[in-house]
DNA sequence: AGCCATAGTATCGACTCAATACTAAAAGGA
DNA sequence: TCCTTTTAGTATTGAGTCGATACTATGGCT
């Protein structure tokens, strides 16, 4: 018999041994979900207020956040041309080099231990269950661009990608990374 | 093909919804922790220092957790009459009646929306990953008393479970709870 | 122009967390 | 028995988290 609670209890426990591996390279856990979500979204989602949406926290804590690793020269910020209320959030060099030592990868060495089945059904379930629990509190599910129902694939005239929601063009690399913006294709 | 990056950020995610719940009925996420562990811990496991193992944080910040935890009248601490410098942790009225409104349950809900199949793959990979993973650490597994290679089941003749490690008898209940000084039977 | 929504910053207070330094009690050896 | 070491826990400091609140600046809308 699997117990619901015996399952929560797993979580709680592997959640504690993220945050306590969140503790190297001189940065915290949050700072290193930041960096990390900085690296994989797509330029219409490098901001702080779509890092907000992420997190799930307030604008005020991840305006902190940000600050922080502005001041240690990780990120760089660009206030928007356009929408000059806007800024634009980029990795620098030396914060591209601090992810290559990202302590979440230690983890994976455990992961590789399992067998493939075991991982593919990790993968799944997780999946069912982080979904569900987003859905359950209106939070925004951050999935790959390319798998959103606004994502216009490039016509064979050599036209690039366009997202249909904002009416972008889209690089093949914007494509592949995940968007504030992101809905499931039906 | 499930990639083992995928997997991880699917745990750091998750992570991030169990730490923004912990924000719940006054107390932080690492005081919810605190507060668990001691209701489930037998009572060689009910100290600072079994928590410290558990919780794999330096000794000085469960300390002002556990002070935290005391100020609010959820846990009482004794000093122990044999070894005047342990303490015992026992959790007040208060804080049972507390942990009745934990946040971690409204996850419960989002697990019981997946397959029977499905919690049970969930329960083998994640215990398989959570023992894993604390190997490679020298983390303490924490395991229930009963399954412990120290337990000594009661005799016919009425005389209580006993702890072979610790030459101490052991009360059901003492037994069902998680311990400090646990390893796998063989 | 006037109003409201949106994007972000600033400050406060309680707390986390590692690091360091400390006290007190037990254990163990010569 | 004295003395040293180990164990259990506390106290303090400094950087950061986090929600709450209040604020500024920009853009949209009528």
């Amino acid at each position: 018999m699997s117990n619901i609670d015996d399952i929560l209890v797993l979580f709680e426990r592997i959640s504690r041994v993220l945050h306590n591996d969140g503790h190297a390279g001189g940065l915290k856990p949050t700072q290193w979900e930041a960096l990390r979500y900085f690296s994989r979204a797509n330029r219409f989602s490098r901001s702080p207020s779509a890092l907000t949406a992420y997190l799930g926290m307030t604008k005020g804590t991840v305006s902190q956040t940000i600050n922080a690793l502005n001041k240690k020269g990780l990120i760089d910020k660009t206030v928007d041309d356009d929408d000059r209320r806007q800024v634009q959030i980029d990795l620098t060099t030396k914060g591209l080099k601090l992810l290559a030592q990202d302590p979440l990868e230690s983890l994976a060495q455990s992961l590789s231990k399992l067998s493939g089945a075991q991982r593919q059904e990790l993968h799944n379930d997780l999946g069912d269950f982080l979904r569900t629990t987003l859905r359950r509190r209106d939070g925004l599910p951050f999935g790959a661009c390319k798998t959103c129902r606004y994502f216009k694939k490039n016509a064979p005239d050599g036209s690039p990608h366009k997202c249909g929601l904002l009416e972008e063009p889209l690089s093949a690399s914007d494509s592949d990374l995940i968007c504030v913006e992101h809905e499931k294709a039906g």
